[in-house]
DNA sequence: CTACCCGCCGTATCATGGTACGGTGTCAAG
DNA sequence: CTTGACACCGTACCATGATACGGCGGGTAG
């Protein structure tokens, strides 16, 4: 029997996780045995749960990781769907990358651009932000995600 | 005059962004003219929108962005401390590009595990993501934002 | 005079990914 | 036979950053 904290404790998440997973049809409920007791989470779910906290970590969202679910069930799919999601990811990834390294650049600059000393006013920072964020070409913002 | 759908379209967001920003205390309501009529989102309102447009393309939050208008409004804020802000953001930045950057290089190894063909079962790339996102250390995932 | 567009306001809703709370049930050790 | 630890369940709440809705009022164009 692996119960639900212990295939959370294996999964290296929390238990109030996997009921959200349920929630959100990423996993099924596991069937309450006949004779009562708790649910068993262990086999088939528990390997599910690693797929999804594993993909998770590649960058999938939860959305996306549904979809992966479906097709690593169907008997049909073909090895290259999985790669082809794998490029795409890869892509998007590399994208936000590439976002990003523009941001570092931009800040580095507004850094060097600063003397480190004296009062606001006289510092070029302030203006540069204002003008677009230094240097940035125009489009969205790389919203800052939570990291825990 | 510069009404607030002027000052949104200038600053490149949306009217209810602006409201946003206000709930948030970002900015301050423009005072309704005593002669009645619609507030003012010219002048030094418009500028400060410009300012939280800027940061926010520099990755930082609003939480953050309400820090950095503190202190840009302080008679005696010194230089120093916008640049301190500055290279902390920097080292966030790249902290997520290099968190970025590792799984970039474990869907590499995915894609390249994969034969491309064949049936699924046959593919190395299902293993590899539940055994840990093929070869990230353990720590959380980098959850991809929205980008609009 | 009557549309119609805006501004203004409060409130609700969305997406994402959880986290927490409170009540009930069941099981096993002491 | 009581106490404690979990399991189970529904529901509420959190942060982040918006976006939408509906009603009211005023100014302008036809």
């Amino acid at each position: 029997m692996t119960t639900i904290s212990e295939a959370a404790q294996a999964a290296g998440i929390g238990v109030e996780t996997i009921r959200f997973y349920e929630r959100k049809a990423l996993i099924r409920k596991p069937p309450r045995p006949a004779s009562g007791g708790a649910r068993d989470y262990g086999g088939a779910t528990l390997e599910r749960l690693g797929f999804i906290v594993g993909a998770k970590r590649l960058g999938f969202s939860l959305a996306e990781i549904a979809e992966l679910l479906a097709l690593r069930a169907a008997p049909d799919t073909e090895c290259l769907s999985f790669r082809e999601r794998a490029r795409i990811k890869r892509a998007e990834v590399q994208a936000r990358i590439e976002g990003l390294a523009r941001v570092r650049e931009a800040l580095d600059a507004l850094i060097d651009a600063c003397p480190g000393q004296g009062a606001l006013s006289g510092c070029a920072i302030l203006g540069a932000i204002e003008a677009d964020g230094a240097g940035l070409g125009p489009g969205p913002a790389p919203s800052g995600p939570a990291r825990r």
